[in-house]
Formats: C-alpha cells, sequence, structure tokens
DNA sequence: TCATTAAAGTTAT
DNA sequence: ATAACTTTAATGA
C-alpha cells in the first residue's frame, strides 16, 4: 500500500526519522498509527524462546508498514525494526479510515496490499517449510528476484546479509554460508566482493 | 543434514 | 577502536 505523501500530509500525518534498530512498534502493542517508509529499510521480525531471531519480511521505501493491523482488535504479532536510517510518515490510525470512509475507491488498493502480503506470506512459508538448506535458500532468492525487473542469471544482487538470510529461512548463519558457498559452486549464484549476485 | 560452539578474519562506523 | 558481519572447523544430535 502506498499514498501520496502529499495527501497524507493534509489529512495530519507527521514524518519521523528512525536509527538503525529503532522500532517502529514492537510485539504486543496495539495498532494506532498508519506507517509509511519514505525512504530506508526495516524488517519485520520475532524472537522465539531461545531468543533466535526469524525475520518475516523487510520492507523498503514507499511501502506501508503493517497497514493492515489497524482494521481488527488485533496486537501487532510482530516487531517492527529499523534497518538502516528511516524516514516514516506516521498518521493516527482514525484520520485514515476516516479518509477512506470518504473515498471509498481507495479501499481497493487496501485490498490489493492485502492480497499481496497473503501471497508473499503464504508462498514463502510454505517455500521454507520442509526442505534442505540449499533447497530453502534457492527457493527464497529465486522469490526476492522474480518480484525484481532484470531477469537475466547473476544480475541480481541480494539485498541482504547473511545473517539476515539466515533470519528469514530459520537456519543458522554458518549453515547459509555454507550453503551458499555450495550454490556457489555449483554456478547457482555468484559471489562478488561478499555480495550475492543470483 | 544441520545446530552449536569457538575462534579468527573482514568490513563498517 | 569497536561493533557487526563473515568464514572455517570441530563436535554432536
Amino acid at each position: 500500500m502506498f499514498i501520496k505523501e502529499e495527501l497524507l500530509h493534509s489529512i495530519g500525518a507527521a514524518e519521523q526519522n528512525y536509527r538503525p534498530g529503532d522500532y517502529i512498534f514492537r510485539e504486543g502493542g496495539t495498532p494506532q498509527f498508519y506507517f509509511q517508509l519514505v525512504n530506508g529499510d526495516i524488517k519485520l521480525n520475532n524472537y522465539n524462546s531461545a531468543g533466535k531471531e526469524f525475520i518475516q519480511s523487510i520492507l523498503t521505501y514507499k511501502n506501508a508498514i503493517g497497514e493492515y493491523m489497524l482494521y481488527t482488535e488485533n496486537k501487532y504479532p510482530m516487531n517492527a525494526v529499523a534497518l538502516t536510517n528511516c524516514t516514516i510518515i506516521k498518521l493516527c490510525g482514525k484520520s485514515l479510515l476516516h479518509y477512506l470512509d470518504q473515498n471509498p475507491s481507495h479501499y481497493l488498493d487496501l485490498c490489493r496490499s492485502l492480497s499481496k502480503h497473503l501471497y508473499r506470506k503464504f508462498v514463502l512459508t510454505q517455500k521454507i517449510s520442509c526442505h534442505s538448506a540449499v533447497e530453502r535458500l534457492k527457493e527464497v532468492l529465486e522469490f526476492m528476484k522474480q518480484e525484481q525487473e532484470n531477469k537475466a542469471p547473476f544480475t541480481y544482487e541480494v539485498p541482504m546479509t547473511r545473517q539476515q538470510l539466515a533470519s528469514l529461512t530459520g537456519l543458522c548463519v554458518e549453515t547459509t554460508i555454507r550453503a551458499i558457498k555450495k550454490m556457489e559452486r555449483e554456478n547457482l549464484l555468484r559471489i562478488a566482493n561478499r555480495k550475492i549476485l543470483y
């Protein structure tokens, strides 16, 4: 979901800056605001009881953050954490709902956004379950690349660290690294100064 | 096959 | 400098 920034401002939104590691919201918190990334990257994550991190997804500029949580009484099921310096537009959820009521055509965008998230979540969950490390990584890389424009092999620079990749696939870093090296040997991907090219 | 632990090398701030 | 990230190796479930 993306709403024009001028429009957001005109109905009372404010911008806020975040530093890497800052929380935008926390698991268990009550959704009160509509958040939209102006620039920077954030991650949605959870921690299991052993303290291991699971990244649900990584969002970049022009994306709303957890906006689909504004329409129920549910609490946030995950944290939103800034990965880089971020500027985020923040609008009171009530104001957004009010605006949408006046402008019902925007509900379609919301619907699309919701569908996209559902689809992503579903596919990703399915891809990383019941496979070997190499297969999980391969599926995830394939999935991320497929969302990009460029199609040529070894041109997609994976915008994630090994650790983030590990947290996304539920593997440990070391296994992730070995699997990636193995994939390099098998010519499934290339590595150029530590960046993964898929 | 993969997680865990430990240790060391590399890069970014 | 110091923290964050990457890599290798040994061990065990």
